[in-house]
DNA sequence: GACATCATCGGTCGAAGGTCGTATGCACGG
DNA sequence: CCGTGCATACGACCTTCGACCGATGATGTC
């Protein structure tokens, strides 16, 4: 279930929000200032944060700069409420890097449509992130070997099936070469690499391979 | 040099437009309607997409909808353009997904802020994926090990020195035991783990322990 | 043609890795 | 009290690895 943070200081206004969220499945929490706000998302980890601009203590300008430069709020969707709601307000708000920006009275179709659609953009960049971040070498790129550790061709081609686990003798039967052959690259591989141990090759190889993912 | 792509169908509009980024720094491409922009965004690679709402061919949603889908462009910054600036059309535009809402006449100041500050956003999410993205096991969490193939704290203690390129006279050292049992524990983790090297349990051993990573 | 580089193949030898069986001490639960 | 699981340890045996020695041929380059 998806947390939501709902930092406001009017009392009411913080019941309907909550109240409305909740009726959709949404698990909340609430403070009633900045300051109290920023401790609540520290202690919660929302997974999206619900703030008005004009609070007691702590803006929520101010708000929004504290968390952001959080590492752990980094991907955490952000939406302003406000009362004011003439252009040059919204405006401040998104160039402070706010997500989405509702007016009040909040209208209960804004507020859900919003959240939803904040918290599915954050999902699919996490999802993202998730499928690239972990162990996810490129096995099929002899070539990054080559060049990063001045390699010849086929010494990478050996050394990415090393770096898979094969032994020599698995080698030589993929490659069609003989297991001395194997050997001999090999040992050619651990000189220019400056390691001694087909282990320890094999893990510098993976961090290689491992080392070119795009967003 | 950051790159913006420009979808809207009114050649003056996008010539200000364009005229305006670039005046900034801004590395500029254009796309007279939806079909087009999508054509350019595949070949340009756009750090930042500028798209009209209203146009033939294929409107601003279908644009969106259809960057959104294609890996390349999860990230990508989209900001749509138009002269329809009531509240159910701003919303409607944001609930598809979009970063932020321009109204037109657009206004320098506005543009180029909105601009900044979206491209701001992605690069800081680029960034922290960037350093994320990588080859970066943690060597500190054996119970990783454990629960993931059923191992015994000391067997899972052995498999991650293993995983780091140690021998088992390293290990043996390392861990105050014997290298006999250090031999023991190995097997034991390769039956457990269904391999038959000590580098491919490696690979898997680094392989779990890469998995556990957040954004 | 001389020379360098790369890829291929061969042998020997010692060190390290891996499998087998066996055994002790310890802790926990029935 | 006894069985089970865990960690520890030893010895014997075989396989694999890696280092050091060598050699051939196919490429290019100057």
């Amino acid at each position: 279930m998806k947390k939501i943070l709902i930092i406001e200081d009017q009392a009411t206004m913080r019941r309907n929000l909550a109240l409305m969220l909740q009726m959709e499945g949404f698990d909340t929490a609430t403070a009633e200032n900045g300051r109290a706000g920023i401790e609540k998302a520290r202690e919660q980890q929302p997974d999206l944060v619900l703030c008005d601009v004009m609070m007691p203590e702590l803006d929520g300008y101010a708000v929004l700069r504290a968390l952001r430069e959080d590492e752990a709020f980094a991907n955490t969707p952000f939406i302003f409420l406000t009362a004011r709601t003439d252009r040059t307000d919204v405006r401040t708000g998104m160039n402070f890097g706010a997500d989405d920006y509702l007016a009040k009275p909040v209208v209960r179709d804004d507020l859900l449509a919003a959240v939803h659609a904040r918290l599915a953009r954050a999902e699919m960049l996490q999802q993202r992130f998730a499928e690239s971040s972990g162990f996810n070498p490129d096995f099929s790129r002899p070539d990054l070997l080559q060049h990063a550790h001045g390699l010849t061709p086929r010494e990478s081609e050996v050394l990415v099936w090393v770096a898979q686990g094969k032994s020599n003798a698995d080698v030589a039967a993929i490659l069609g070469m003989s297991d001395k052959t194997v050997k001999h690259h090999l040992g050619v591989c651990f000189q220019k690499m400056g390691v001694e141990s087909r282990n320890a090759a094999s893990l510098v190889a993976l961090e290689t391979l491992s080392g070119h993912r795009r967003l």
